[in-house]
DNA sequence: TCTGGGGTCCTAGGACCC
DNA sequence: TCTGGGGTCCTAGGACCC
């Protein structure tokens, strides 16, 4: 599969994925928990089983709201992924050691280790804490000179480079696929793990990729998933056996063409190094149920607060927002959302909690909450003057 | 045994303006 | 009084991702 393009040169991306992230920065400081099933996940200490050891809690008797974020090697082996609920995986595995997330700690693991890539190779993008693309383009072609007779076996020299200089940042391992494009990589970053490299050339998407199932596909989530199976496709080379016409029938005309292309494994987008937030938000969901009437003074309470941690993230991050929204789960799961724009980009608590509370007014409250949220969006940098495109000042 | 918290992007209808 | 089409903004919800 020749690139549609000749004058298009080749194109050489990588995709990096921690191994098991959380959980491994946490086998660093416990060491001796190397080899055991461990999960990280749940919120502040919280009385529930205690270990054998007397030293780490287990999942055993584990009572209360919260999933797994990570699990490492040995815990998913007894079943346990991420996004479980813990009560589920204490069925599953009540001996796993259970650890709360300590989100300073894996900020400043991937710190360091996109510090360490982007040291080698500067075209990287942030996918996330665990995550990266790299376009390694400039370094495969400056490395020629090193006389290695495939381009595609200097990209491999060069994902085993990226794994060292991570392992001796971080002492973490990670995972790399490299391949024309960053659809592809992500899928290829995934076939090896954890620790491995894996290289999809053009002509192997036929071999490599298409006997995977549909759901490999970053983009393709639990329900286009379901609805495929549905209609009788399960792997990638039965997507791409179907015309694009009947997709944009079943799936839109944007999400139905995609998925065509990305079945063929052809995907344009380029490695960008920086985005602008489009909002900041938090949320939060509480230990049990509140009731609107009953639990008015907590919920206010909370409320303000989230406000007020929002407006510090601005403050923090030199962002206002002009579009204040309020988000609101309920104890059957059901979420709405409602927002309101006001006239002058904020930063500020009490003007966030205003508009907020005007939001508030228009939501039913007719059921106990689960979940309370607040979210600034449409951001900007105050002090920087936005360019205007309004022509009548120039005339 | 119900399902965290932080995000992005897309769709679709209505308001409003030209 | 009625009828257009296009563009942009606002709002609500939902799929998806890490």
């Amino acid at each position: 599969m020749e690139s549609a393009n000749p004058a298009r040169p080749a194109r050489y991306i990588a995709h990096l994925d921690m191994d098991a992230f959380y959980a491994s920065v946490e086998l660093l400081r416990y060491p001796q928990l190397r080899g055991r099933p461990v999960v990280v996940g749940g919120r502040r200490r919280v009385a529930y089983g205690e270990s054998a050891d007397d030293r780490f809690a287990t999942l055993r008797g584990y009572t209360g709201r919260g999933v797994i974020t990570t699990s490492t090697y040995e815990a998913r082996a007894l079943g346990v992924f991420s996004g479980m609920g813990l009560m589920k995986a204490a069925k599953l595995a009540p001996d796993a050691i259970l650890l709360p997330a300590d989100f300073e700690a894996y900020r400043k693991y991937s710190r360091l280790f996109k510090d360490a890539v982007r040291a080698m190779a500067p075209e990287v993008e942030d996918r996330g804490i665990d995550e990266i693309y790299i376009d390694l383009g400039e370094a495969v072609a400056a490395s020629v000179a090193d006389g290695a007779p495939d381009s595609w076996a200097r990209a491999r020299a060069l994902a085993l480079d990226i794994q060292r200089v991570v392992r001796e940042a971080t002492g973490l391992s990670c995972s790399i696929g490299i391949t024309p494009n960053k659809l592809l990589s992500k899928i290829a970053s995934e076939l090896n793990k954890p620790g491995g490299v894996s290289v999809i050339r053009p002509d192997d998407v036929h071999s490599v990729v298409w006997p995977l199932a549909v759901r490999k596909i970053n983009g393709i989530g639990p329900r286009a998933n379901a609805k495929l199976e549905k209609l009788g496709v399960r792997t990638i080379g039965e997507l791409a056996q179907k015309d694009a016409a009947w997709l944009v029938e079943q799936f839109g005309r944007s999400y139905g063409a995609w998925m065509y292309r990305a079945a063929r494994g052809e995907d344009e987008r380029p490695v960008v190094t920086w985005s602008e937030p489009k909002s900041i938000s938090r949320e939060t969901t509480f230990e049990d149920d509140l009731h609107p009437v009953r639990d008015k003074a907590r919920l206010t309470a909370i409320f303000t607060e989230l406000c007020q941690r929002v407006a510090g993230d601005l403050q923090r991050k030199g962002y206002s927002g002009k579009t204040i929204g309020l988000k609101i789960r309920y104890d059957n799961f059901q979420t709405v959302t409602r927002d309101l724009t006001i006239d002058i980009p904020t930063q500020d608590a009490k003007t966030i909690r205003r508009a907020a509370g005007e939001c508030l007014k228009r939501v039913p409250l007719d059921r106990r909450i689960r979940l309370l949220g607040v979210r600034v969006g449409t951001l900007s940098r105050p002090g920087v003057v936005l360019e205007t495109h309004d022509p009548s000042l120039f005339e």
